[in-house]
DNA sequence: TTAAATGCAAAGGGTTTGCACCGGA
DNA sequence: TCCGGTGCAAACCCTTTGCATTTAA
């Protein structure tokens, strides 16, 4: 029997995970795995600080360089992406889960999704008119909110 | 005779910097002068440490505390602004000049300027359905350009 | 006179790198 | 066996901070 009798289920997309490593001759190791398991459980989008953080959680014997260079190759692979928050820091997310923007509030720190329905007319339009194929959801949209803009 | 007469002509907008940090009970330095001459002359975006170097230059003697401390003023008393770059670092651009954003390419690292007439229809979007007031000037949008998007 | 501003030097924080060792395939 | 990965520790880079000193008003 293969060892993947010792592998617990991984959840969605990141079952393959595993394997996509392995065809292209990378390597499927304990520390790649808790990252993965990480990224799996983060909803939306998180630091590469942060995910250190939640990989010494379940290994505390987790060292920054290799999360950081493990988030290089899963990017370079497909899984993730990253973008950059409102203060400008990397920030990573999970794919597929549909493309997605965000939206900021400056003044209470609020983040709010758009999905690209909402972008897709701009997008289109910076197509048309000058050949660019944006990207969304590589940064964070920063403005008020409804709630603050009102003088909240 | 005041030591108006000191002062070589200031561009644009900037002729003011001095008399409203006066305004403000806030003080007109050498070092305050540099800075203001550098950002005049700055076409859009720097960064804070391409603004210390290019202080320098003017003045050898210039430290990046007191730039980066002189940035801050300048944003809270409404001179400029400061927003993220296509890699999340700080940037800061004169005000007015008319509000714009930035396009940059990820693949040749070019950056072009959009004004807001090509951003308000999305931005007005935004505020319709969620109430939320976006500046799009505060962030770069990434992506692909024409000629790299054709293969270039 | 006096509070604002500067300069220095050191800390800070997240991220990256070099290098020897380890271990998955 | 062999190359990819890891861990450690130090380097890095930009930015911030504390504190004594200077200086604009």
């Amino acid at each position: 029997m293969t060892p993947s009798a010792r592998q617990p289920a991984l959840p969605g997309p990141w079952a393959e995970a595993r394997d996509l490593l392995r065809r292209r001759g990378l390597r499927w190791t304990p520390q790649r795995r808790t990252l993965i398991e990480v990224l799996a459980g983060a909803d939306g989008h998180v630091t590469g600080a942060e995910l250190v953080e939640r990989c010494r959680a379940i290994d505390p014997t987790t060292t920054p360089s290799t999360v950081y260079r493990t988030l290089d190759v899963l990017e370079a692979v497909g899984l993730i992406r990253h973008g950059h928050g409102p203060d400008g820091r990397e920030e990573f997310h999970v794919l597929p889960g549909g493309e997605h923007g965000h939206l900021h509030c400056s003044s209470c720190g609020q983040t709010w999704e758009i999905d690209a329905a909402e972008t897709r007319t701009f997008v289109a339009g910076l197509r048309r008119t000058r050949g660019f194929r944006a990207d969304l959801s590589h940064v964070t949209l920063v403005g008020l909110c409804a709630t603050c803009a009102a003088g909240g």
